[in-house]
DNA sequence: GTCGACGGGATTGTCGACAATCCCGTCGGC
DNA sequence: GCCGACGGGATTGTCGACAATCCCGTCGAC
């Protein structure tokens, strides 16, 4: 609960503080079940309640927090079988996705996704979690915004925005950092090669860790 | 514009507000790009700007509307493309939804659907467009529901809603109406019978009719 | 001793009013 | 005569304050 504010700018606006929350539950700042209270967040961010009531409606849109009327926000916990499921439906869309993804992608195309993971690269290298979850963000969007299917694409984005409430657990490890980094250079590569079936396989095998580390710690969780 | 208000209830909130301006987009009577008033509509409702302001927010979620800041919301209109888009992507989610539904359905869960369906049928033998547009919604909400993955059923949903705006150009139509709930009751027998390759089938061909009549009703805008 | 009514405190929801922004017709200068 | 600044009017965005609701500890009755 603890935790100064980052509001550089001069106004903090509903986007702003959604998406400071929105990185608190991906890092487990927050976690599953915590209450969301509008007043405390709003002394936190030096924002009015409007603003902060503004967030949680985003964040709620976005599947991150649950809010029950005249009861408040709760950051969502997710079942083992919604995670399964989860997982299953963003396989099949981030499949779909690579299957249709006109191949080999052209080179100017190609260079916009390689600025981003540069930038991904940059946040990893410096250790920066915060920087680092960001570009991913912007690297999966840039990819599978190719995909030629506009709403193929913000299914998919949804979806993971969902998975952020799961992906806590798999996040701040720096070796799934750097093992995320070198997939998403593969899958540069199997772009700039036309190598649909890696491509295919590289989107299907992306997802896997984040579901491992959520089961695993689930487990630990209900065996403590 | 000039429309009745239906608030028959003491209080509009925003969900009611959302529906109505919902329906006046099925049943074409908001025309794509037209301009959504806040005032205006309060008046209309007779209700409070905020309550007005939280329902544009609502449907924008959907997909029905654009909202840009300080300029006020637009009823959504989709191009070609993002109609072969969306309908693109409804085949692959009802498809998968349906080869992944548990079958035959226990008949406890066939009668839940048996009775929405006829709430569907007594609306179209009305010829009450509005409830049937209800009843339709409900019934595919209960269908998908039952293909095991929560996510999978939302993400349908989600579609079908978006749909709402080019559907209008099929709604009215009373053919229509009686194919959809002739192509219902095949689904229910499949569901009974345990034929997944029908299921499969009804499924990817219940969603043809609003596709074609929007590409008839676009060519027939565009010779205009 | 347990159950149900009651009230205080905390929290969320809603309202009316004001401020900020934008569009567009108008005017003055070059 | 054309272009850019300017203002009026319409519309959206935001604020502070108040009302409604709910949780929970307390009390009294059976």
């Amino acid at each position: 609960m603890p935790q100064a504010m980052r509001a550089e700018a001069p106004a903090p606006l509903p986007a702003a503080i959604a998406a400071a929350l929105e990185e608190d539950i991906v890092f487990g700042r927050l976690h599953p079940r915590e209450r969301l209270i509008e007043e405390e967040l709003a002394e936190r961010f030096a924002a009015s309640r409007h603003n902060v009531r503004a967030a949680l409606a985003v964040l709620e849109g976005m599947g991150l927090i649950e809010r029950i009327p005249h009861r408040g926000a709760l950051v969502k916990a997710y079942s083992l079988a919604e995670v399964e499921q989860l997982c299953a439906l963003r396989d099949l869309l981030e499949t779909q996705a690579a299957q249709q993804m006109p191949l080999p992608l052209p080179e100017a195309e190609l260079a916009v996704l390689r600025g981003l993971q540069a930038g991904h690269d940059a946040a990893v290298a410096a250790g920066d979690a915060r920087a680092a979850f960001r570009a991913n963000l912007a690297f999966h969007r840039g990819f599978f915004a190719r995909c030629g299917n506009a709403f193929l694409a913000e299914a998919i984005e949804r979806l993971a925005q969902r998975a952020h409430a799961i992906r806590f657990a798999a996040f701040p490890d720096p070796a799934a950092l750097a093992r995320s980094r070198e997939e998403h250079h593969a899958m540069l590569a199997a772009l700039a090669s036309g190598d649909r079936a890696g491509l295919t396989r590289l989107c299907g095998n992306h997802l896997a860790p984040s579901r491992q580390a959520y089961l695993r710690a689930q487990s630990a969780f209900l065996s403590a």
